[in-house]
DNA sequence: GTCTATAGACCGATAGAC
DNA sequence: GTCTATCGGTCTATAGAC
């Protein structure tokens, strides 16, 4: 990513990102200041320009760091032989991070969310880059099923993990992930192929 | 909702209770400065003080505005004699409002997962009741279709409208939600009860 | 009740010593 | 490369004239 290799010897960039990932996702891009990141990521603030040139260009990184992480997670459901073994997977996988999205919501979601009313034109462009990845994702599940409506159903499935986050954040409640899934479960068992 | 009667002859409460929905949802909360809010309801800035004690207390004020409204748009699906109907009339008012969503998300989705992360206990506490009212709504009528697991359906239903929403405003794509909003009305329609 | 002017706090970004 | 100290700007909230 960056050519300084001595300089990121010690791990500041590396921690700064992962800081920022951390802060981010609890507080929020525009409540999080670049002391609390600084902060999480023990560096002092002042280091943190060495780095990055702007507040948007470490976030910008945390997102990019986001995006391998979905690649990563998307490709350990390979070694399930069928595509629909993989989706629900995906499904079970997803709905083990649910206390992670009663206290904060998805990182990504809550990331789009807030970057689609960001000002910044730069940022603003490279949210939809993330939530990208899944969709194609389960598009191609969907499609090895024989669907005709893979794309439809890819942004359902999206769509409906997105939206039982948002709920499952707002009353706080990692129940209603659990249901939901179950029930995404079944409608992925129901769907013809 | 106040006393001073005399002071809202003007207007200037409701326009500023206006002002504030409109622009916390199209620039976020964070993001949303009183002189953004007292611009937009072109009251001058100092006077916001005499009816709101801080910017949090006019926040409260705007999301309690949005629950009579969310009340209102619900009752006006009572015309259908049907659960059925009034379900997918629901979705139909919602898919209309997709222009909105592409350019700012869901304005009561939104504004839910932003408080989520608020760090004031009063205003996180509010937002759940927001989603709580057309999640007990949808639940009813669920439940009239004769659905033993109406809430279980309901919290999907709204679910898979915040997630496309959530979609919508990141691709700033209307078509997705037109696309979902007639998938969601074949799921009703196909639902036994 | 209405509005101006500004206090007081905080944040992003920079300058410059080491 | 690392870190401190601080500038300039912005925001919430208040004081006080009218």
């Amino acid at each position: 990513m960056t050519d300084s290799v001595a300089a990121t010897r010690t791990g500041k960039r590396e921690r700064l990102v992962d800081g920022a990932r951390q802060v981010l996702h609890a507080q929020g891009v525009e409540a999080s200041t670049l002391a609390d990141i600084a902060a999480a990521a023990d560096v002092p603030l002042g280091n943190v320009y060495y780095y990055f040139k702007t507040k948007d260009e470490l976030v910008e990184a945390a997102i990019e760091a986001h995006a391998a992480d979905i690649r990563a997670f998307l490709a350990s459901f390979e070694r399930h032989r069928t595509p629909r073994a993989r989706l629900k997977a995906f499904v079970r996988a997803l709905v083990e991070q649910r206390d992670l999205a009663a206290r904060s919501g998805c990182p990504h979601g809550t990331l789009c969310s807030e970057l689609a009313k960001h000002d910044d034109d730069d940022l603003r462009d490279v949210a939809p880059q993330l939530i990208q990845i899944p969709v194609d994702w389960a598009e191609q599940q969907f499609r090895e099923l024989g669907r005709r409506d893979a794309r439809d159903l890819a942004i359902a499935l999206i769509a409906s993990y997105q939206g039982i986050s948002l709920l499952t954040n707002t009353f706080r409640n990692p129940t209603l992930m659990e249901r939901e899934g179950r029930r995404l479960e079944r409608w992925i068992d129901e769907l013809a192929g």
